[in-house]
DNA sequence: TATTGTTATACTCTATAACTATA
DNA sequence: TATAGTTATAGAGTATAACAATA
């Protein structure tokens, strides 16, 4: 198994099958945004939650349907960006039960941070391939993520 | 940003860029072993421990170190899946401080049928690409994960 | 002395259920 | 009644520090 280099662990095959691969890669890419976030003591869950509110306000319910959560977790997740002065809660004009949650711009400045060591680390990952099979493996990611075959350049959809 | 379909959260770019796409794609194959554990009661870290104990029995401390955690925490973790019958603890026979963790049958089942499922399921996440799209894939992931180009088929090393 | 593991403690993170306030 | 959010509570998961037992 090769749960040795990579503790992704379930799955065998020594040249790494399909499933080996993806689920390594994934531990791998997970791995940089833990370590990010843990230099600026973030969770990674706290990470998508900045990242989220990167460019617009978000509501509660939102923000957890967003990131798989309760809204019972997102009190406290939001609570304890909130002390430390990343995100801030104000009452929503439209829905006097709802608040907005936004970046303050401490938070901002943050989530700028984290995404360019981020950026940094996981383009690092890629250091192995070339400049081609970069590009091969973000289409071929680009794929899977959307759900469906790419679209030749230039279709409007 | 691409928050919304995938809440990887921290790049931007609209035509995924290498960044977005590996971090996307570790989400969505994150989610697979998340959903997975979660209908078996296991967390991402309990699945991966069941997976290194597949083929070998290890001590606290080798786990802990495949895993990334304090040995602290795996006493918690180790007694929390020996009192659900998926791992016992045995005294080593070459060192009296230590214990040497391996899967009980019912947890070798378990294993089996996680690792099936993801399985299924990650190969599922693919189907977008042909049948060249996947090896190609499986090849790019395969050689970011090992950190070097990969060698030719034959050699030995 | 160094190493293996556990315990005590504290905090983050998560969910369920009950609650408040507004729609 | 339904919806947005919080609170109370319980449990998993994690780390640090102190400890026990063995090497």
């Amino acid at each position: 198994m090769t749960t040795e280099s990579t503790p992704a662990g379930l799955t065998g095959g020594h040249p790494l099958d399909t499933v080996d691969a993806l689920v390594q890669l994934s531990f791998l890419t997970q791995r940089v945004l833990t370590a990010v976030g843990g230099e600026h003591d973030l969770s990674v869950v706290q990470i998508r939650l900045l990242g989220i509110l990167r460019d617009r306000q978000a509501g509660m319910l939102e923000l957890g349907r967003h990131l798989g959560l309760d809204k019972s977790s997102m009190t406290g997740l939001v609570a304890r960006a909130e002390k430390r002065g990343l995100v801030r809660r104000s009452p929503s004009p439209h829905d006097g039960r709802a608040v907005l949650v936004s970046l303050t711009p401490l938070g901002a400045e943050l989530t700028a941070r984290c995404a360019d060591e981020i950026g940094r680390r996981v383009t690092e990952l890629t250091a192995p391939l070339t400049d081609d099979e970069r590009a091969a493996l973000t289409r071929l990611a680009g794929t899977v993520v959307s759900g469906r075959p790419p679209e030749p350049a230039g279709c409007t959809g």
